[in-house]
DNA sequence: CGCTCCATTGATTAACTTCAACAACAGTGG
DNA sequence: CCACTGTTGTTGAAGTTAATCAATGGAGCG
């Protein structure tokens, strides 16, 4: 398939050990990412486990985890935006997740991958082997305090995602998405903010096609809702933008 | 709304304290309901955690954990079967996931729940505050352990489903739950079980109408896939079953 | 027996997909 | 710098799926 190349960002030893940082102190929530302030932290969860290696960097559309591999390592995201992808029995595609810097691919593995993970962008990860974190967490009741609350966080938005899919219309789920975009890749106080991923990605995300979603940000800017380019997107009324959807049409 | 009242299927006093189970022997995976055998299994993941109290019943349709309300404590579900609804804001209803005994309602709760569980069928359920599996996770890594890993099939299993409702026609998701049923409520090797739940409660697990979960059971039915009365399904050629809906129509 | 609730079937409509064409943009090499 | 080319995004028209609206059937229960 993809044959771009991983490349290391800086010339560092592998297996590099660091000092354990405290107990506390952990990021609160599982998505640093969605605080501005936080997606610079120098501090991650992921900080200072034994085995981790330096950043890798990976093309845009390249593969960072194979579906259906073993799931020896996870990857934390240090920059750019990876996508989580699953295909059906026939071989359309549902894209599961947006992750952002902070966010950690594998986190719900057991024992094998069962989605492939790509990067949306260029983008930097950092691979920590498995029995590093069960390790870790073994130990570390706050780690793997952390853990959990990661997980649950991201449960959480998974089953805001099913209401989505399950029972919104073509132009609520686009809604929703900016929305939700505005809130994890925007500043606050800006209602511009760029998209990190083509119309095919957002198509997959939503459960639509390329066209709907299309047709879907063409009515929207049309409303004096939003303006759009290619990527740029300004929500002009991000108040409105749920009510407008209420009354459809 | 209901007006059904929970009552106690055991006398016992509340805040009882039973000795700690050892750090080994927890349950695997999180659907211990998933095997017949481990369904009827004398310990579960919150035995003898402090404040846990006796079985409550709860009657059919009965609320027991309300949309918004503070997460302090999770309900094990001893016997029956309970659905997690989510409201969109124009009030369509999702059915985000179906519990058995052995599953856990809270765990993924953070300050707040942010769906309502509800008894399906006529259900009991023991009530344990989360502080104490929280510090039960603080002091016993297996436990926290044990945890995570029932939280990370939970993931799993929701991303299962963010596929079938981004991806899926009316046909395909109607086979799918049929043989997630089977799995998880079915006798290993009887074609044949009782679905707890009505029309109504398939159609908003699966993202649509009534009437669609209705004219897919019949078209089923028609071509010798499956046998159907109001709750009892006979799954005809199981294995036949997804490869008939590749071709759709 | 009659009532109510739930399930089923039919007819029609609306929403979204599919198929098709075109436009806009980025990258490349001359 | 610009023409060339491939990719991505947008719009239009037709087709399909599932929702909606409506009526009937059937089981359980007082």
């Amino acid at each position: 398939m993809l044959t771009a190349t991983a490349t290391r960002t800086s010339p560092l030893p592998m297996g590099q050990v660091a000092q354990l940082p405290p107990a506390e102190g952990y990021p609160a929530g599982p998505h640093p990412a969605a605080t501005p302030s936080a997606r610079a932290a120098a501090t991650t969860l992921l900080d200072g486990l034994p085995g981790a290696r330096p950043g890798v960097t990976f093309a845009r559309d390249q593969e960072i985890v194979a579906d259906g591999t073993p799931a020896h390592a996870c990857w934390e995201i240090l920059s750019g935006c990876v996508r989580l992808v699953s295909l059906t029995d026939d071989g359309r595609r549902q894209v599961t997740d947006f992750l952002y810097p902070g966010d950690i691919i594998g986190l719900e593995a057991l024992d094998t991958f069962d989605y492939s993970a790509e990067a949306v962008t260029r983008a930097t990860l950092r691979r920590v082997p498995r029995g590093a974190i069960e390790s870790r967490a073994a130990t570390d009741a706050a780690f793997a305090g952390a853990l959990r609350r990661m997980l649950a966080e991201r449960m959480r938005a998974a089953r805001a995602r099913l209401v989505l899919l399950g029972r919104m219309s073509a132009a609520q789920r686009i809604a929703h998405f900016l929305l939700e975009m505005q809130a994890r890749i925007g500043t606050p106080g800006s209602p511009t903010f760029d998209l990190p991923m083509n119309r095919s990605d957002i198509a997959d995300y939503l459960g639509l096609t390329i066209e709907t979603v299309c047709r879907g940000l063409t009515d929207m800017r049309r409303r004096h809702l939003i303006a759009v380019s290619r990527t740029h997107i300004t929500l002009r009324d991000a108040a409105a933008l749920p009510a407008a959807l209420e009354q459809l049409h």
